[in-house]
DNA sequence: CGCATATTCAACCAAATGGTTGACGATTTT
DNA sequence: AAAATCGTCAACCATTTGGTTGAATATGCG
């Protein structure tokens, strides 16, 4: 569920879990595929991927002995929304974004 | 100026520093100000603005004695952008999509 | 069954975090 | 000049964080 800023924010801190973060917009992932491109232990993966699941910004499934791990969006929401009530900095980027839009969705989005 | 998402995320981890950014929406506050509604030394708070000035959340400027915080909102511009990505974009390639915010990112991080 | 694979647990460690207090330098006020 | 105010510094403390290793627990496979 909604966990609180200061979990989410933290849990953000991490340029391992943001990696993480990022791997997961591609597929869901097994812990073992997380941890594969990282120097560290899997035990250590396996304890931010906690961190990531108490900010609920990923959820795990076990089905078999393979515990699938699939990114919430949707976690980040009240914490952007938090940011996004500081300003308009994000105005400064419309531009590069909607070019960028633009271009994705006349080459990908038949529709949805 | 633009610190790094690490800093900028951990900056804003901490309920104390969330709710002094909140209060320098309103205008810019002398330190002494800033931590009278705050059950803790001036000593900590002052801690709180250090933190807050290395993630580029707020500037200090000292005029007489008195030293003035002012809100700089930018420095929140990478942070939700990065954050933003995940939320709005399901229905775009991923792949050009992380591209982007490769570029964005980096491009935004010579600013230094 | 017996072994390999997937993941977590437990104990441990170093470093970082968030707080305290008291002293201190700088500035303003009386 | 003396006193009060503003803010930081230094030393200290408890807790958290991010990592390690080795053992333990499931589960799947030959």
């Amino acid at each position: 569920m909604t966990a609180d800023l200061d979990t989410v924010f933290a849990a953000l801190a991490d340029p391992t879990r943001r990696q993480i973060l990022v791997m997961l917009l591609e597929d869901d992932m097994a812990v073992t595929d997380v941890a594969d491109p990282f120097e560290m232990s899997l035990a250590a993966i396996s304890k931010h991927l906690v961190i990531l699941t108490r900010a609920g910004l990923i959820s795990q499934e076990k089905r078999g002995r393979v515990k699938w791990c699939k990114l919430e969006p949707d976690a980040m929401r009240d914490a952007s929304i938090w940011m996004q009530s500081f300003g308009q900095f994000e105005a400064v980027n419309l531009d590069a974004f909607e070019k960028f839009l633009a271009v994705e969705l006349t080459d990908t989005h038949s529709e949805d």
